[in-house]
DNA sequence: CTGTTAGCGCGTTCAG
DNA sequence: CTGAACGCGCTAACAG
């Protein structure tokens, strides 16, 4: 017998009235029609070209082309185990160090079928492992998570997550699944190293707030001056947990969350005179990162403190305003661009069939040495 | 007699056998049955509880509770023609201008069940274009745009988007739907009228790049001049398109795709160069952003043209660097932050069943007098 | 206020 | 290499 269902695709009177919802966009069923095959088939040509045979894929693809068709995300991620979602979690939106990686990141999936998107941790533990558990929910292509600090539920959640799973910005033996960044302790070391190298002696350390994450660099600085016979703890400034900054524009707080920012020149001109008042005979000082130090160069400009004669500067991550300063200002460059866009193409790379690769990649930090640093005068820039 | 159906909430062998697809996470099924009522009273219980009587939502509520049921948004998407993303569709991810905007944009979506989904312009309108219909085609529950010069199409699908839609970082007499922003011209106009207060004669304007967007700013500098009697076009200096600054490294660009990065103090410096080069008598400058200003500054540092005295420096959108430089810098203070944050603020308003509301907000240019504008003498910080 | 029914558009399963 | 049938989890439409 015929089908007890009416006939559908012919009548176009039929055709207005048989959507009851949806909107008016082409279906694969539309697209599987107009080509004359089954709605699977113009699947496979659009997932797998290699599982259709040419013929029919030639047709398939001119019936996408003429109808304008696109899959439909929501539908494909219900039918199927995976999205083509790639969470990521960065611990700040107004550092623009993680900025830069959004950057590589965004970069990183254009012209593939990937998404991005974006969590924000605020610096927070327990906020990281709730936003892993609402991503993971999703069952995400892939995970980009920013430094090894996460919580051991966290770790377990995403070691079964059955995507690739990188972590940036910081690096470990023991990845999660694999590890794209760099050690912020090689890094402090480094950076101290140069001071020494140049002749500072009493060398200082300011940081607006010491996360686990800067506490590398907190070692490493630590470890270059013992090296050096000149450990120094008193030089160590930074300020407490319960320091709460004033803000640009008080306004600008959300309600119920204050905003605090410890990474403003502000922060550094004031740490930085706690720091030679704590210690008149201070020669130079690292900062954990360049906003600090361009904070410091201000407040050396102010006092009339010449640079880098009675004070070297060093920062932390080499923003484009360090080269540009006045004296140019010294700092550890880290490669936070590249590191946001190959965490994605080494997921992208594990999407199309290839095999983990190396499971800790380390791009190293570069000391830029500037003049804010050049007690020995062989430079000029 | 009972139920035809095993049981199935206390044999673990039928859970197993039970499911053929999808992962073990509790489905609306799975709560409905335990709270037993259909599924459709748990999806009207989540999505709209004043639907439902307080008996039941009670229920509900636990069996939602006890399951640790979350809800799958690819399946609420696909069967109701809204999703909860919100798209943000800014030009650039480098400038932390629309960064702060998207801190602005998170921290409004906190606590909603919505979701952010950014969209990169990179400047230029068609990949606006582009995007807009990408991400229109998920039915977004909300769409935020920056600027006003959307292509005529990208403005048409905007207005039948079926959704509310907000224009930020500008001003305009005709939104789209609904603009919350501030006006470029007012701002480069206020900040202008300042300098020529302050007794500033032969005042330039430097500009990476004149985008539409800034030319709003070029307008009201040239408009304050002119009503004051002091029009100079040979003070504006700018780059031609043609030109493409070098990157503080190479390395970072993405193959194919060139960073034009035509913000940064080297560019302020190289500029400024010019600018006194081509006028000696040039007494201030009115920067198009403030990291152009910092250049300026540095440069002036470098060369001993004193700030404010011989040289006046103002910049755009006063960035927390500005008055702590030294001097500190003036500058026209935007509200990133906060434009972000009131047009998610605006959606969920809308989403909720609040009228359009005002459709033009200014949330206006406020002028921030320092130092390096000072040339009255009025001002010590 | 609550339930029934029927899809949303796609991919998996299993059969050719 | 191709197809038919079914179901992913949820909600719109229409009853009661």
């Amino acid at each position: 017998m015929d089908s007890i269902r009416p006939e559908r695709k012919k009548s176009s009177a039929d055709l207005s009235a048989r959507r009851r919802r949806g909107d008016g966009r082409p279906t694969i069923a539309d697209v599987a029609a107009r080509a004359g095959v089954a709605a699977i088939t113009v699947s496979r040509a659009l997932s797998d070209p290699s599982l259709v045979s040419d013929t029919l894929r030639k047709t398939i693809e001119e019936a996408v082309q003429a109808l304008g068709y696109v899959p439909n995300l929501s539908a494909r991620t219900l039918a199927s185990t995976r999205s083509s979602v790639v969470g990521v979690l960065i611990p700040s939106l107004s550092q623009t160090v993680f900025t830069d990686v959004l950057r590589g990141v965004y970069d990183g999936v254009d012209g593939s079928p990937l998404t991005v998107q974006i969590g924000n941790t605020r610096y927070d533990e327990a906020e990281e492992e709730r936003l892993i558990k609402v991503f993971l929910r999703e069952k995400p292509a892939g995970m980009i998570v920013s430094g090894i600090d996460q919580t051991p539920e966290a770790r377990r959640m995403l070691e079964n997550a059955g995507c690739p799973v990188i972590q940036i910005m910081d690096i470990s033996d023991d990845p999660i699944d694999q590890i794209i960044g760099f050690s912020h302790y090689d890094g402090g070391r480094k950076v101290t190293e140069h001071l020494i190298e140049e002749g500072y002696r009493r060398i200082g350390f300011i940081a607006g707030w010491v996360s686990r994450r800067s506490s590398g660099r907190l070692d490493g600085y630590r470890a270059a001056l013992a090296a050096a016979g000149l450990p120094q703890p008193s030089l160590e400034h930074s300020f407490s947990p319960g320091y709460m900054p004033k803000l640009a524009d008080a306004s600008e707080t959300p309600a119920g969350r204050p905003v605090l920012e410890f990474a403003t020149p502000r922060v550094g001109r004031e740490l930085f005179r706690a720091a030679i008042a704590a210690d008149p005979g201070l020669d130079a000082v690292f900062c954990n990162n360049d906003i600090l130090a361009l904070g410091v160069l201000f407040e050396c400009q102010a006092q009339g403190i010449r640079v880098p004669e009675d004070m070297g500067i060093a920062g932390f991550n080499d923003h484009d305003y360090m080269e540009s300063a006045f004296p140019s200002l010294s700092s550890g460059r880290t490669h936070r661009y590249r590191n946001g866009l190959d965490a994605v193409v080494a997921i992208r790379r594990r999407l199309g069939g290839a095999p983990v690769g190396e499971p800790v990649i380390d791009m190293g930090v570069e000391v830029m040495k500037r003049r804010s640093t050049d007690r020995s005068g062989n430079r000029r820039d």
